[in-house]
Formats: C-alpha cells, structure tokens, sequence
DNA sequence: CGGATCTCAGATACACTGACATAA
DNA sequence: CTTATGTCAGTGTATCTGAGATCC
C-alpha cells in the first residue's frame, strides 16, 4: 500500500472520471464479452433480442434506435441471428423498403440463457460494492447516459 | 425528430450496470476524443505523457505497466510522440534492451493543455451531477476498478 | 424531388495476442 | 536457460462515416 514508486496507475487518472468509465468499461467489456462467447453470443445478439422482447417486431432502423446498435451494424447482427433462426426477417408487405424482424421461439430460448449469464456477470462486475452501492452507481450512470442522450433533466 | 417516448432503450438493458458502464464510457470516450483530437493528441498520448510527469523517465515496458497501455501499443505512441519531440528516447546505458523515455518541456507544455481541456470534458461528461454525486461516481468506479486490478480489497 | 431504409466498404480507437531478436 | 525488453504484425469489438441502391 506505502510503496511510492510502485507501478500503480498516476494520481491524475485515478481521480478522472472520464478515465474510470472507460477503464471499468473496459473490464466490463471483457467480462461480458466472455462470459457471452461461452454461450456463443456476442453483446449486440443481447441488446438486440432484448429489445425485441420488449418492443416487439420493427423494422432495422427503429432497432437500431431502440438498441443503439448502428444501422449498419444492424445489418451484419440480424445476418448473424437470423442465420441461426433467433430471428426471422421478412420484407415488410406495407413499405417494400423495410424488414420486420422478429424474435423466434428459440430466440426467446436464447435471450432467457443469456439473461441469466449476465446477471451472474454483474456480481463478478460489482463484487467489491454492496447492494446499495450498486444502485447508487447504477442511478448515476443511468442519469449520465440520459443526459447525454438528449433525455430529461440537465 | 419527435418519437415521444417510443425509441427508449429496453428496461432490462437501461437496469445493466455492464451496458450503463459501457454506454457512458462510449459517451466519454467520443467526448474525450474529439476534445483531445482539437488539440492534436489521443487518449494513449495524454496517459502517458501524465505517467511521464508523475513518476519521472522510465522504460517503455515500465510505462506500460504504469499507464496501462500495452507494450505492443506503446511502441507507436511513443513513436508518434517522440516525432512531435514531446518525449525523448534514448537507450539505457545501464540495460541495453531498454530505452528511456522522458518528458521533454514541449511535452510538459502539451501536457498542462491537455490537463485543462480535461478539465472541460469532464464537466461537459458529469453535467446532470451535483459536485458531491460526481465525487460517488468516481469514488464507486475507483473501488471496482482497484477490484479487478488486484489492488485492495476482496 | 426530398427523405427513409437497407447494404456494403472502410476507418478509427482501444485492448489484446503471438512471434521474434536481443540482451540481462 | 530463463526472463525481460522492445518491435512488428495481426485479431476482435464497438462505434461511426460514406457511398450506393431502393422505395415512400
């Protein structure tokens, strides 16, 4: 703890918010990243059939908007999901420029397993914090995105 | 450009400290990015020009542990700072294998820039937090931090 | 025509891996 | 012989830009 020069990160970083959501992100990046290849998944499969559980069948572009996933990465998520038939796509009949994606029975299936692989995730994520803690940090965070998504308060 | 409240991320993503991590640092990190890009510098360029500052010349391999940028990625930032003379390499006469990186006066200069375009990003970054939520925020993230580091605590 | 949608090609930043030569 | 260092080449993920084609 009292060693001076060893190889810990400067005091300048350590105390930078912005450098601490990207370093912690980091590690939660690492974490789930793993955690969901073991069960052959990628984070954009999650958010995506996660957004289709709650929302229901849309188009590429609301999707998008809704998942935050970039359109044009939209495209190569949907590719991957619909070829292991977690979603279907069908051109839309009412706009022939759209496709309606849809979550499959074993895409429901998919999204419960990775449901619970991520919620053990978390645990190993907030280890170190008690569960008033972790909601502290989560209230904050929610509040930082918010804001700079255009939503509420300022 | 209205969408009321339809295009909201899902509740199950918007709870997910992982995502809210990872989405905030996303947010950081185009802010933080952009900001340093307006005065010709990268994130790697101010971590380890700021490890230079605190702890004084070192090797790369040292610097690397320091700043936690990799050995693999500390070859081409110090190359690119090196090339605007904002650090000095030179081989170690006591260890051949190693160079010497030093901060040079024009880098401390670039540094103390850097320093207060810093200063703004991250109170554009934490806007919607009161000065002593934006202490929690850091004080939480640095405990998780120190936590998958291995430093500290359980 | 303007505007939305989908697709594809590529760029960037960060974190990381593997291989290698050199030297302690 | 083993370990540490520096260099180079390349991987993977997330985000985003730009161009096009199609359709409303």
């Amino acid at each position: 703890m009292d060693t001076p020069s060893e190889d810990v990160a400067p005091a300048r970083l350590r105390a930078l918010p912005s450098w601490l959501m990207t370093q912690t992100a980091a590690h939660a990046h690492r974490l789930v990243g793993d955690g969901l290849a073991a069960v052959h998944a990628r984070g954009y499969h999650y958010r995506l059939l996660a957004t289709l559980d709650e929302y229901g069948p849309a188009s590429q572009a609301t999707l998008g908007r809704r998942s935050g996933i970039h359109l044009s990465d939209m495209v190569a998520t949907v590719n991957e999901l619909a070829e292991r038939h977690l979603v279907d796509r069908a051109p839309d009949p009412t706009d022939r420029r759209r496709n309606v994606i849809t979550l499959t029975p074993d895409g429901r299936r998919q999204l419960r397993l990775l449901d619970k692989q991520l919620t053990r995730i978390q645990d190993d994520l907030l280890a170190p914090l008690a569960p008033d803690e972790r909601d502290q940090l989560t209230q904050l965070l929610a509040r930082v995105l918010d804001h700079h998504n255009g939503r509420s308060d300022t």
